[in-house]
DNA sequence: CCTTGACCTTCCAGTAACTGGAATGCCTAT
DNA sequence: ATAGGCATTCCAGTTACTGGAAGGTCAAGG
């Protein structure tokens, strides 16, 4: 399979695929052209980084399951610990973009949003009363 | 002032003040020395872009803010359509990551955690029931 | 007068994870 | 032969800084 192919497959853009081939967390053979030859194996993998990454895990944590994901013996806790601290990251900024969120959401409720210049969130921003 | 006093002043990090100069959101005076002069008018500009900042708006909503904040003609209605872009774009990453934050939860609490090599969390990642 | 330390300056490079585009090569069909 | 639709590499840009190197300035102390 080309990468075009396997970029439909697995609904990642082609261009994704060769940088992650650049970064080595894929290594598709090569073709007597050139072109770039994917097995299934590299069809597995990267729909693991797909669903990996669509639950928001850097390339250095998919990097790592990956490495879990293939090795036979590993230690369920390795990969847990990986997902909870990933978690962590992720309720982090929820809590930080919710407090953003009431902030905003209060200014933006307070401006009449018309013509005159008068403006509530601007006066927060400028912090003058 | 200088930039130290500018920085303490305001919370920002020198260089993120720099930052700002080189891409035309403050533009100090030079002393003879060559050192950065703040005034006062910086000092509230650099105030308002941290609170903005805080509040989330990319470095370019910034630069719109504050022009409006310094155009005493402006309409407030711009203001909030900035603002309100912005809520709408922070309540799009939110919902984003509590649907990530909810899967992964799952899975985490799935998994044993232990020295066994099975871990729902892979299995998930690979598809494999 | 000299040195020390705390400032300040500029410039270059790196971060994360791609994405766009240019220049070029290959393959298939008409 | 040529047109299109693939593929290749390489370079640059994105966001908002951050770190570091190499060097200039200033005030205080010996």
């Amino acid at each position: 399979m080309n990468i075009g192919d396997i970029a439909r497959l697995t609904g990642l853009p082609a261009k994704t695929i060769r940088y992650y081939e650049d970064i080595g967390l894929v290594t598709p053979q090569r073709s007597a052209n050139g072109y770039r030859h994917f097995r299934e194996t590299d069809q597995h993998k990267l729909l693991f980084l797909g669903r990996a990454r669509a639950l928001g895990f850097t390339i250095e944590d998919c990097r790592t399951l990956l490495a879990l994901y293939e090795d036979q013996s590993r230690e369920s806790a390795n990969v847990k610990r990986v997902a909870t601290e990933h978690l962590n990251k992720i309720d982090e900024k929820i809590n930080q973009l919710q407090s953003m969120r009431e902030t905003l959401a209060h200014l933006v409720a307070s401006c009449a949003g018309d013509h005159r210049p008068d403006c509530p969130i601007l006066n927060d921003l400028g912090q003058e009363p």
